[in-house]
RNA sequence: GGAGAGAUGGCCGAGUAGGUCGAAGGCGCUCGCCUGCUAAGCGAGUAAGCGGUUUCAAGCUGCUUCGGGGGUUCGAAUCCCCCUCUCUCCGCCA
């Protein structure tokens, strides 16, 4: 959520930002609302003080065992009309809350102006694309010859987007994950956490999912829960309606769920494969940190999520997003696209984002920078480290071998029984 | 699912025959004093949100907030209703 004071002291400044977004908002609708808003919020709070103080004297005059009838007469239609003016007040902040929950955070200057995902710059590149002596596979053919991906079957039982691992495909997994919370949590710094997967309304607003994304969301018929899209979800809303110590600032938490998305509108895309699913597993990194510093945070966190794809060996590139293509909540976003030979082109594995004080405002998360200053908002960061069924294809394409066997990144060798490649009829 | 108890400031914890309660006391924290240093001790300060004033901040000032929502009343932490969550006991269950 935007600062409404900050829109209000600098309105054109706020207008350029979103005009940069390629999105449509009624800036100075919203401001002739928080002025009527304020305006009238002035009136009740000075009819409101006149009763306290006339309150406070009926009180006197009771234990004084005077009559005070007159005053009380008096301020029963001074209340009645504070009611009344309440109402008002409550419904213009019903309505500038709801237009404010809607627009989206402004991107840092140093984004690059854009307007749609081909407007994205390349940072960096590690490794080369992979070249093959022989006639690479796409690893839905891969995972069905060695019989470790079910698609059929995921279809079956669930639907669509829906894929079984079996054997030595679920254990790839499992030791993808594993292999990653150990990493951040060993040699990164971060603090495991495994939350709940059913999450409810505050929560996805606190993120920035609702009210605006709902069609992206499984939502349960009972009880106001929703499926998590992300582990970015709970693990930032640990902190919802908390203040911080200085002293618990940087929090680093690392954390693997389950994610399920609806995926409405992606009809039709990537429709092979592990690429696009309803529920996929994610090991997600989690910051919560000052706000001088949330910039270097941002790329101390986008190179734990590269080191994953370096200790395994997959090469990716690193790109920023432009202003057109940055989701909503996020100020500054870096996507890491990973090398896939069936797509020949690099594909998004995880998104590392700075949210600057975009969530902590929605979400109420605050510390104190001293002992005498007042609370300020935290900044927040997420990013993924990294998404694992991509990387399980990441690892079946780019580590397959001419007898259709995949040779496995030598970290994750310990987290696999020792073995050394997939080949058919592993149990 | 049934029965009962509870939810107060950064934390703990008083406060319910409605008014002087934004709230005793303690811990923590900050500043000062004391001290060779540390500890102890002494003194003072220390909630948040939204407005107004101010170039900004500080300061000053108004309003709101004692789990959330609604009601009664001139006036509610205190009374009434609904909801959520936590704890205890019973039942069921991975």
């Amino acid at each position: 959520m935007l600062d409404i004071k900050l829109i209000r002291s600098n309105p054109e400044k706020v207008k350029q930002a979103l005009a940069a977004r390629r999105v449509q908002v009624d800036i100075d609708a919203l401001l002739v609302l928080d002025q009527k808003r304020r305006d009238l919020q002035a009136q009740v709070e000075e009819l409101k003080s006149e009763r306290n103080t006339v309150s406070e004297d009926i009180g006197r005059l009771k234990r004084e065992k005077q009559d005070a009838s007159q005053m009380i007469m008096q301020m029963k239609s001074v209340s009645e009309k504070i009611k009344t003016m309440d109402e008002q007040v409550r419904e213009l902040e019903l309505q500038l809350q709801s237009v404010l929950l809607t627009i989206p955070n402004l991107p840092n200057e140093v984004v690059p102006i854009g307007n749609d995902d081909a407007d994205n710059k390349e940072v960096r590149r590690w490794g080369e694309p992979t070249t093959f002596g022989f006639e690479p596979k796409p690893h839905w053919d891969l995972g069905e010859t060695l019989d470790i991906l079910d698609f059929a079957r995921g279809g079956k039982v669930a639907g669509a987007r829906f894929t079984v691992y079996k054997g030595m495909g679920a254990r790839l997994e499992r030791a993808l994950i594993n292999f990653m919370l150990d990493l951040h949590t060993g040699e990164h710094g971060y603090k495991e956490i495994f939350p709940p997967f059913l999450v409810n309304a505050e929560s996805m607003t606190g993120t920035g999912q609702l009210p605006k994304f709902e069609e992206d969301l499984y939502k349960l018929r009972e009880g106001n829960y929703y499926l998590i899209p992300t582990a970015e979800v709970p693990v930032t809303n640990l902190h919802r309606d908390e203040i911080l110590a200085k002293d618990d600032l940087p929090i680093y938490y690392s954390a693997y769920t389950a994610c399920f998305r609806s995926e409405a509108g992606a009809h039709g895309r990537d429709t092979r494969g592990l690429i696009r699913q309803h529920q996929f597993n994610k090991v997600e990194l989690v910051k919560f940190v000052e706000p001088e510093g949330s910039y270097e945070e941002l790329e101390k966190l986008t190179h734990d999520a590269e080191d994953v794809l370096k200790q395994l060996g997959l090469p990716y590139r690193v790109i920023t997003l432009c202003t057109g293509d940055l989701g909503f909540s996020s100020a500054k976003t870096y996507d890491l696209e990973v090398w896939l030979p069936s797509y020949n082109a690099y594909k998004e594995i995880s998104s590392c984002s700075n949210f600057e004080d975009f969530q902590a405002r929605r979400a109420s998360i605050k510390y104190r920078p001293d002992s005498k200053s007042k609370t300020e908002y935290v900044h927040t960061l997420n990013g993924s480290g990294v998404a694992v069924g991509r990387t399980v294809a990441a690892i079946l394409e780019n580590y397959q071998q001419e007898d259709g066997s995949i040779l496995i990144p030598e970290v994750l060798r310990p987290y696999m029984g020792g073995i050394e490649k997939i080949i058919l009829n592993d149990k």
